[in-house]
Formats: structure tokens, C-alpha cells, sequence
RNA sequence: GGAGUGGUAGUUCAGCUGGUUAGAAUACCUGCCUGUCACGCAGGGGGUCGCGGGUUCGAGUCCCGUCCACUCCGCCA
């Protein structure tokens, strides 16, 4: 009988005279005079284990049970002899001897065969108590554990503090969409899930906790994506008394520690910082995947003049874009490859997708070709050629339409084209924007912006402001009659961390003063009286000498998955639910009866 | 809410322009072999082609609807 174990059973020498419970699944029986082998499949390797013939009974049980088994090896364990190694071992792997072993539980053929790839994901996720067997699972999941060891090893070793904050909470209907819990106590009322743990941190900053840490669970009731589930976990810290540079310092030391310690990967000291504006204006979006060498440049100057409105309306408008992407090699794609990134920018968009092809650099206007190349003047040409830094055999694609939808479309082509045509470099580039704006415009949320004028004028004049990051944050200025005057050019005191394009952390100084944080409500269209429902109880803590506090919380999910090089933030959750927030393995949700929801004092609308 | 891709044995997949009894590999079962380790050999069982409707003499294949999974947009302060 051979048989393989359990990716997590593990059997050696130090196992001698133990009792050692191993897992293993049968995959062909063998009786070899008596002897009977088992190969064990443990985190060191194989090995094999040859059962002493003098255990009869273990033979009998053997038959009875077909395919998997739980095994107790109760007799001793030893080594192969020197000199008897089976010839077919790879190197390193070690055969031990055991002599006696007790089946403790036996199972039905696997759903699926753990060294099968490319097994379809909700098979996996309905059986993920097999799937966890996977080295690959085990490996990501071990993994992810040393990572919040280490963190709080860090963590604690600065003075931080481990507190818990509660998952029963109060609804706070800014953000994203909560997670409620209805009250049996209090009938008609709600709990909310936690999206962060935000303003319990700063009430325990009131409070003089000075250094505060909890890996959190959060929730948001919004669609999920690759990397986002509707459950997920922070490392959520909180200090007093630091300011956004000594935050960024101790943040990225936090960084390079975890890296060098369990990736042995060593991050830049420090890392690069970015402002926002130019994280926009050279990668289109505020988390650049600084693995892509392809930048974004301006050329809206060169364009106002031009006789295709398609590039001057936005070229003359103070809210407009035009960008051109130099795309080494990129000569070489296909008339189809270009109608297929035309298609992508358009979900982002783009009306359209513009390009040179560059044949002959050193040409000039002959050694071009491009369907746009007859409304360009010479200067024009030139001055592009000049700072895209254009190659013969490489092409120019250009954005114009509003600054958004340019941004959007040019940067996420950008990244697409990164991957696909090879633009990019391996290992980790880590990178802190900083200089957010404190607000964005209401109206500047993406729907169906034109191009040029597409506003109606005096709309302006309701506009409504939001937070970019979330209305407890700081900004710069602490005189509010001058935050009054101007929101738009007001920057914040908020920071991104951001890793290989993908946003781990954000944080930000907070409003510890409570007539600024006034102030911050009344801007964002919040009424006294709905701040004083909502947030009251903060404003009211911020009175009793809330010393100055910020802090930053990092996803963790998304931190192992960039770690293990997932490619899914579901490769590094044991229980992760599908795209409809649904559970394979329990089929969560699932209705409730009579009995509990009028206990809960719930009554269902009827469906239709 | 929108766009795209997919759904055929337990699993991974093939199945062309519609046409006989829907195949392969693997897993499973039976027997043989036994220092095998992706063991080998012989045989066997296993499918409501996601679901519903339509077109057709005939649908896994074409059309409409729907559900599920994945990727993306919206959304995620």
C-alpha cells in the first residue's frame, strides 16, 4: 500500500517512540511480502515510511479502509540504515522506519486531486477544508501568520498597544455601505459592522493610549474585486503626539523589518515619496505601479491650435487633458492589439485612442505614421517626439477629453500595456503619496463628463465638496476662514502607501480640535444637526483635550497577497467568499425563520 | 446597475459549418503484478451537456431569457 499524507502530517526521527498523527489518502495499494509503504508528504518533503510486516492487524484494517486514512504510528519510528536508501528518493528526502501504526479514521475519495491544477475556484472554495491542503495554501497561509508575527513583534517592541474595538457598532452612513445587525433589545434598530475601526482609535487617543495597534476585522457591503473582499483585515494603528513624517519614518522601518525578515527582500531606506498632483500628472492615478517604466506627458500646450477638435477643446480647457504614452516596441503592434486597447480605454471612458506609429525617428514627419499625423504641425511633431523621448520602432498613444477620463483611461492603459508588452520590472517598489487634496468636487465624480463645456454654468454654485480620504483627516491649513474660502486648493495631511500599483495603507493626521472639525462637516454638506447625530459623540470627545493624533491603517490581506504573489486577495484567506459575497462551503447567507425574526422584530417584504 | 469570458463524467478539458450510441486524461470500482514513488497491466461503472423557453425533421452546438463563477467599470468616505 503507498499512501501519501496530509500536506501539514509530519513524521521524523524526533517522532520517534510518539504517538504521531498523520493524514493520508491512499493512492495505489502495495503488499509488498507484509511491508507496507507509506510516503509522507510533510513540509521538509517526502518521506517514506516502511511499516514493520509484524503488524498484522494494521494489514486488516488497511483493507477495509480504500482511500484515505488517519493514521497513529504508536511503535517506533527510525531511519532508513546507511547504505539501504532507496536509489529512487530525490536527494534530501528521508526515508524513516516505523513499526507499528493505528488507523484512526478513514474518508471517501477527494472532490479533487490535490496535485491537479487549475481546479475551478468554486469547486475549491465549496471544499476548502481540502483545497487548505494544498503546499501552495499552506505555504501562502504559514506565511501570512509570520507576517503578523512579525508586525507585532514590531509593533510591540515600540511601545504600541494590542486593543480590541467593537464589531457591534453605530451606522455611520458616510462611506461605503454597512453591514447591519438589528437589534432584539431595541426593536427597530441596528448595529452596524465596523468599516474601520477610525473613530474608536481616536476616542482611545483621548483617552491616552498613545500608541495604539489591533489587526481589525472590517466590513463593507460594497462589490467585491480581486482584491477586495466584503470582510477583510487591518493592521489599524493609531499614535498621539507624531507627526505625518515621524508616521511615514516608523511606518516604512515596519516595512523593511517585515520584507528583510520573512522575504529576506530588502525595500529602499526611505522610500520614494510623490505628491498626488504629480502621481496623477505622470501615472494618471494616485498609486503608480512604480514597476512600469511607461509615463504619462502633457502635451495640451501643443495642441491648442490644432485643427482636430478632438485634441484642442480639451487642449483649451482649464479642465481638460491631453497625454501622450510612449510605448517602446510598441510599433510592432497589430492593427487588432490597437483596436483592442481602444476598446479597453473605452470602458474607462476614452472616446477614442490616438497614436503614432514612430518608423523612423530620425526621419521626422516621414518616418511617422498615424491617422492624426495630417493635423499636426512640424513644431508640434517635434516638441512630442522631444518628451515622450520617442525610438524608431516604438508608438505614441494619446488621451484627450477631461483630465478624468484621460487620467483613467491613459493610466489604466498604461499598466495593461506594462504587463502585456513587458514593461515591467520584478520585485517590490514601494512609494508614499502624499499632498492630497482635502476635498474633490461632488460634481467632478465620474459619470458622463464631456468633453469641453459640457457644464452648465452656475452649477458651480451648489457644488458640493467630499473627503478624499475621510472627514476626520487634517488639513494643512489650520485657519478655517482660509479652508472657507478656498476647499478646492486645500491640501490634507493625508499619506498613501502604496506597493507595486496596488494601495496597502492610508492614513493621515487627524482633526483634533473640535471647531475644525466643525468647520470640515459644514464644507461637506453635513448639517449640525446630522453631524451631531452622526459624529456627536466624537466632537463632544474632541473637547476634553484630544491631544494631536494621526495614524494609518495598512490591508493586511493585500499585503500577503503582494508577499506571496497572489494573484487574488482570496488566495490568502482561508475562507473567502465569491464575487455575490456568497460561502461555497456553507452556503452563507441563507434565510432565517419566523420564530428569530420576530424576535428581531422583522418582517420580510414580500419578493415581486 | 453595466461590459466581457466561461458553465459538458468526481476533477481538468475536447466536442468544427446543427446529424448515428457525447469523448479523452485523471479520479473511482474489480482483478493481476509488486521496491513502487505521476508505478504497471486487464476490465468496469459514471453525464438532465447550469436551468427555462424558442427555431428545426433533428440542438451540447443556433436564438431569447435566467442563474452561477471569474475579470473589469460604476461603487469601495
Amino acid at each position: 500500500m503507498s499512501m501519501r499524507t496530509h500536506p501539514c502530517g509530519k513524521l521524523n526521527t524526533a517522532h520517534i517512540g510518539q504517538r504521531v498523527t498523520l493524514c493520508g489518502w491512499a493512492n495505489k495499494r502495495r503488499d509488498h511480502g507484509g511491508v507496507i509503504f507509506v510516503d509522507l508528504r510533510d513540509r521538509e518533503g517526502i518521506a517514506q515510511v516502511v511499516f514493520d510486516p509484524a503488524s498484522p492487524d494494521i494489514f486488516h484494517s488497511a483493507e477495509r479502509v480504500r482511500n484515505e486514512y488517519v493514521l497513529r504510528v504508536t511503535g517506533p519510528v527510525r531511519r532508513r540504515p546507511n547504505g539501504t536508501e532507496n536509489a529512487n528518493l530525490p536527494t534530501g528526502e528521508i526515508e524513516v522506519l516505523c513499526e507499528q501504526l493505528e488507523i484512526l479514521n478513514s474518508a471517501q475519495p477527494l472532490p479533487f486531486q490535490l496535485d491537479e491544477d487549475g481546479v475551478g475556484e468554486e469547486t475549491r472554495l465549496r471544499y476548502r477544508y481540502i483545497d487548505l491542503r494544498r503546499p501552495e495554501m499552506v505555504t501562502r497561509l504559514r506565511l501570512r501568520a509570520r507576517i503578523t508575527h512579525q508586525l507585532r513583534e514590531f509593533l510591540d517592541a515600540q511601545g504600541f498597544l494590542d486593543m480590541e474595538t467593537p464589531c457591534l457598532t453605530k451606522a455611520t452612513p458616510e462611506g461605503a455601505r454597512d453591514y447591519l445587525v438589528p437589534s432584539r433589545t431595541h426593536a427597530g434598530s441596528f448595529f452596524a459592522l465596523p468599516q474601520s475601526p477610525q473613530l474608536f482609535k481616536q476616542l482611545l487617543m483621548v483617552a491616552g493610549f498613545e500608541r495604539y495597534y489591533q489587526f481589525a476585522r472590517c466590513f463593507r457591503d460594497e462589490d467585491l474585486r480581486a482584491d477586495r473582499q466584503p470582510e477583510f483585515t487591518q493592521l489599524d494603528i493609531e499614535t498621539s503626539f507624531m507627526d505625518e513624517d515621524e508616521i511615514m519614518t516608523l511606518m516604512e522601518q515596519m516595512l523593511r523589518e517585515l520584507f528583510a525578515k520573512t522575504l529576506e527582500v530588502a525595500l529602499p531606506n526611505p522610500f520614494p515619496r510623490m505628491s498626488h498632483a504629480e502621481a496623477m500628472r505622470r501615472y494618471g492615478v494616485d498609486k503608480p505601479d512604480l514597476r512600469i517604466p511607461l509615463e504619462l506627458v502633457d502635451v495640451g500646450d501643443l495642441m491648442r491650435d490644432v485643427e482636430f477638435k478632438v485634441f484642442s477643446a480639451p487642449a483649451n480647457d482649464s479642465r481638460g487633458r491631453v497625454a501622450a504614452l510612449n510605448v517602446p516596441g510598441g510599433g510592432a503592434l497589430t492593427r487588432k492589439e490597437i483596436d483592442d486597447y481602444t476598446q479597453f480605454v473605452a470602458t474607462h471612458g476614452a472616446k477614442g485612442l490616438a497614436y503614432i506609429k514612430v518608423n523612423d525617428a530620425a526621419l521626422g514627419r516621414e518616418g511617422l505614421q498615424s491617422p492624426i499625423l495630417k493635423f499636426l504641425p512640424d513644431a508640434a511633431i517635434t516638441e512630442i517626439m522631444r518628451r515622450t523621448r520617442a525610438q524608431s520602432g516604438d508608438l505614441i498613444f494619446f488621451g484627450a477629453d477631461n483630465a478624468q477620463v484621460v487620467n483613467d483611461s491613459l493610466g489604466a492603459l498604461r499598466v495593461k500595456l506594462g504587463h502585456e508588452r513587458g514593461h515591467i520590472e520584478h520585485g517590490f517598489k514601494p512609494l508614499w503619496v502624499t499632498d492630497f487634496p482635502m476635498f474633490e468636487r461632488a460634481d467632478d465624480v465620474p459619470g458622463r463628463t464631456s468633453v469641453a463645456g459640457g457644464r452648465t454654468p452656475g452649477a458651480t454654485e451648489n457644488q458640493r465638496w467630499q473627503a478624499l480620504h475621510h472627514p476626520f483627516t487634517a488639513p494643512r491649513t489650520g485657519d478655517i476662514a482660509e479652508l472657507e474660502q478656498n476647499p478646492g486648493a486645500c491640501l490634507s495631511r493625508a499619506y498613501d502607501m502604496v506597493l507595486n500599483g496596488t494601495e496597502l495603507g492610508g492614513g493621515s493626521i487627524r482633526i483634533h480640535k473640535p471647531e475644525l472639525q466643525s468647520a470640515v462637516f459644514r464644507l461637506l454638506g453635513i448639517g449640525e444637526s446630522e453631524a451631531e447625530e452622526k459624529f456627536g459623540f466624537l466632537l463632544e470627545a474632541l473637547k476634553y483635550g484630544a491631544p494631536p493624533h494621526g495614524g494609518i491603517a495598512f490591508g493586511l490581506d493585500r499585503l500577503v497577497m503582494l508577499m506571496t504573489g497572489s494573484q487574488s486577495i482570496r488566495e490568502v484567506i482561508a475562507f473567502p467568499k465569491t464575487q455575490t459575497a456568497h460561502c461555497p462551503l456553507t452556503g452563507a447567507p441563507t434565510p432565517t425563520g419566523e420564530t428569530q425574526l420576530r424576535e428581531l422584530h422583522i418582517r420580510l417584504r414580500q419578493p415581486g
